[in-house]
DNA sequence: TTGTTTTCTGAACAGTGTTCAGTATGTTTG
DNA sequence: CAAACATACTGAACACTGTTCAGAAAACAA
């Protein structure tokens, strides 16, 4: 009775439509302007239909939310085989901003919108972990490499993290309305190649 | 004719009324949860009266916004007055992230949320400036007294400025869930000292 | 073909931001 | 004082929103 397994494979599918379209009008006309109804509209089905799939519209937010760790792990794998560890250090920071600028609505979602966050709460949040876990690898191999000194290595991926992840929230809120919109790129890339420097010095080991 | 004059003082008593029980609400229940109608409610008006005094919600919004830099600018005035620059840094590191903990909604308002934003666009921001030019003044007055090596005190500010938000931003909107609830005080803390050290550190001049 | 289960939908509910004609109030002028 | 004007306010409406649910339609089982 291959029927209910079907039934499965279907149910999946039609997560999927009404994922891509979802998907397709946010990327087109921002989180805001896309409702339930725009959704059923373009999947011509019933905007109750898409209740039978996601129980609201957050847990709707929270798969694209997922979609989204999907694309950014893949952009970070040619990354993970560069050879020296604080290249790789520095080519993750800047993948992460340049997702940010990319996919401005996903990146959104992933790091700054709360709805798609309210469904887990206190739960364990997998997506998150899983990336941060590739950046605490690479601070490891730092250390390793006798660049870092060594400590503790989630304090120093957070410090790291919360950085990188500054730069980009101000930019894609528009909170940088005190540099000029013509210096703007010129200051963002000054303060990460010197962020980056003051890593390198601020953290190597005191003997070196 | 003292007419117009107490006409103005009445419109602006009115907009006072409107923002008070604006910000009392949101306080009470977050943003999302009030509405115009909500607001007029608080204030027994009819909810078309609040646009003869706001354009739109979002005016409404960004005036709150404003109010949001007052508080957060008259909280940094004490910290102006230390003596040790490097001191002055640090408090106010420590200042912004205590706003953002103690004023989750203002500090959403002020530098999260797009709504405010969208009215001024390409405009200057000139409560964010203020607010950035104190810092780097206290940058500037680390570089006098030798403690930072001297460069762009635009960029430096810029850095530390992201830094420090990074981690806010990412608390509030509940992205730390890689980290245990109980270890996450400690791990931030651990994380905004390491930043210090590590600035002390790498900004230094190189003879010292 | 009948009965049962699953899938879908129209219509409604309670809410949102916003507009506007019309009323009520306050002020100025003849 | 009364008429004319200006200002302040509101009820009702518009076009939306997310969400629910009784009942129609389709798919499956007997």
């Amino acid at each position: 009775m291959g029927i209910i397994e079907r039934k499965e494979r279907e149910r999946e599918e039609m997560r999927r439509l009404v994922l891509d379209a979802a998907l397709r009008l946010f990327l087109e006309n921002g989180f805001e302007k896309v409702s339930i109804r725009n959704i059923a509209d373009a999947i011509e089905y019933s905007p109750a239909t898409i209740y039978l799939y996601f129980k609201d519209k957050n847990e709707l937010l929270f798969a694209l939310h997922q979609q989204g760790f999907m694309k950014m792990v893949a952009d970070f794998q040619p990354i993970l085989h560069l050879e020296k560890p604080f290249d790789k250090l520095m080519a993750m920071g800047q993948a992460y901003i340049r997702f940010a600028v990319e996919n401005p609505q996903l990146f959104d979602l992933m790091f700054i919108m709360t709805a798609p966050m309210d469904k887990l709460d206190t739960e364990q949040w997998v997506e998150g972990d899983q990336a941060f876990g590739l950046l605490e690898r690479v601070v490891t191999e730092c250390m390793d490499a006798g660049i870092f000194e060594r400590q503790s290595v989630q304090v120093v991926a957070m410090m790291i993290w919360s950085s990188i992840h500054g730069y980009t929230a101000l930019f894609l809120r528009k909170r940088l309305g005190m540099i000029p919109e013509c210096d703007r790129h010129q200051v963002m890339e000054a303060a990460f190649s010197l962020f980056c420097d003051t890593l390198l010095r601020g953290l190597r080991p005191e003997n070196a």
